[in-house]
DNA sequence: GCAAACTGACAAGACGGCTTTTCAGATTTA
DNA sequence: TAAATCTGAAAAGCCGTCTTGTCAGTTTGC
C-alpha cells in the first residue's frame, strides 16, 4: 500500500466509504432499497464496482453501514443530551429528547424512510441488526423510566411494554410527519408525542 | 370454459386463487417476501407456474390480495364489534375493540409479520397500497375519537396524529408479542394498549 | 527515467428468477 | 368412441444483476 494522489492507502479507502454511504443514503431514501442496484450506487458515488467490492461485502452489508451511522448518531446525541440535563424535571427531559430526536431523524427525510421503511423486512441479517438496535432503546428507555420513579417523578411498574409501545407511536409518528408535513408543525408532533410519554410514565 | 373434474370454471380459479393466497400467507409470514420465489408459492400451493399467472399478474399481486385479505377482516370485525357495544362505556368499547384487533392479528404470527413487516418498503405500489390503508384506519379512529368527544367521554381536539401514534404503538407492540410470547400474556398487552388509548383521549 | 503500484472503465461469465410456450395425458361432450 | 377441451409438469428463452477479471493509463518511489 502506497500513498496515491497526496493521499494515504487509508484515506482513500476511508473517503470511498463515506462516498458510498452518502450515495445510499440518496438512493436507498428516495428510490428504495429494492430498487437500487450496485452499478447506480456506484454511478451515484464517482466509484467503480471494484472498489464498492473492497469496501463492502454487497449490497446488504452498505445498508447496515448506512443504518448504523444513522442509528449511533441518534442514540449518542440522546445520550449526551439526558446528561447535560442531570437534574431538570422529568417533562423537561422528555419534551427535549422528543425534540432532538425528532431533529435528527426526520429532518432529513431520506433518513426516516431508510430507518423506518427500507430497513424492514429486507432479511434475516438485516431483521436481526434492526430488532437489536430496537432493544437497545428499549433499555435505554426502561432505564429512563426508572430514574424517573426513583425521584418520584413516575409510577412504579414494568416498563417493559411501554417503551415497545413508545418506540412504535414514535417512529410511526416521525414517518408520518417527515411524508407529509402539511399535516402539522414540528412542534406539534413534539408536543403529541410528549404527552403521550408523560401519560404512560404518569398514568398507574 | 368447461366444467371440470366436477367443478365449474369459476370454482377452479376460486379455489386455486385461495390455495396461493393460504401459500403466500405460510411463505411470505415464515421466510419472508423477498426469499419466497414463484416457483416456491406454486410448489407449496400444489399449482402451476401456468395457473399463477392466470390469476396473478405477479408476485407482488399476490402479496397485496394476502393483505387486504387480511385487512378486509380486521375492518370488518373491529367494525362489527363496536356497532354491538353501541352504549357501552369508552373504557369498555376500547378495552374490546383492542383485544378482538390484537386476536385477529396476533392470533397467526405469519399475518403479524405479513401486516407489519413483509408489506414495508416492497415498491412504489404497496407503499401506497398500505399507507392508504393506514389512512383508513386512522379516519375510523377519528371518528371513534369525535363520538367519544361527544358524549363527554373525550376531551375536545384534533385527534389526527394521536390516531397515527396509535397506529404506531399498537402495530409494534403486536409484532412484538407475536414474535415474543414469553414477554407477557396477551391480557398484559391489551392492558397497556388500553391504557395508552384511553390516556390520550382523556389527557388535555 | 523507469519499474512497480495503483487507478477507473469495461467486459464477460455465473447465477437465479420471471414469464411464456410446449406437450402428453386426462376428462368432458356429442 | 371420437373430437374437443382442459390439465399439470417441464423446459426454454429472456432479462437483469452480481461478481470477478482484464487492461491501458496514471502516479509514485527510487
Amino acid at each position: 500500500m502506497r500513498s496515491y494522489a497526496g493521499r494515504s492507502a487509508e484515506e482513500r479507502r476511508t473517503e470511498r466509504r463515506e462516498k458510498l454511504i452518502e450515495a445510499a443514503l440518496e438512493l436507498f431514501g428516495t428510490e428504495g432499497y429494492a430498487a437500487t442496484s450496485i452499478e447506480k450506487l456506484c454511478a451515484t458515488a464517482g466509484v467503480s464496482t471494484r472498489n464498492f467490492y473492497q469496501e463492502f461485502s454487497g449490497r446488504e452489508d452498505l445498508l447496515l453501514a448506512v443504518h448504523g451511522q444513522i442509528t449511533e448518531r441518534a442514540v449518542a446525541g440522546i445520550a449526551e443530551l439526558l446528561s447535560s440535563l442531570e437534574n431538570a424535571p422529568l417533562a423537561v427531559r422528555i419534551s427535549k429528547a422528543v425534540t432532538e430526536y425528532v431533529r435528527l431523524t426526520a429532518g432529513d427525510p431520506r433518513v426516516a424512510r431508510v430507518a423506518y421503511v427500507e430497513l424492514v423486512g429486507v432479511s434475516q441479517t438485516v431483521e436481526e441488526h434492526r430488532l437489536s438496535w430496537r432493544a437497545k432503546w428499549s433499555a435505554l428507555m426502561e432505564a429512563e423510566a426508572a430514574r424517573a420513579a426513583s425521584r418520584g417523578e413516575a409510577v412504579t411498574r414494568d416498563f417493559h411494554l411501554s417503551t415497545v409501545a413508545i418506540m412504535g407511536a414514535v417512529n410511526e409518528l416521525v414517518y408520518h410527519w417527515s411524508t407529509k408535513r402539511t399535516d402539522a408543525s414540528r412542534e406539534t408532533v413534539t408536543a403529541e408525542l410528549t404527552r403521550l410519554i408523560m401519560a404512560l410514565l404518569t398514568v398507574p
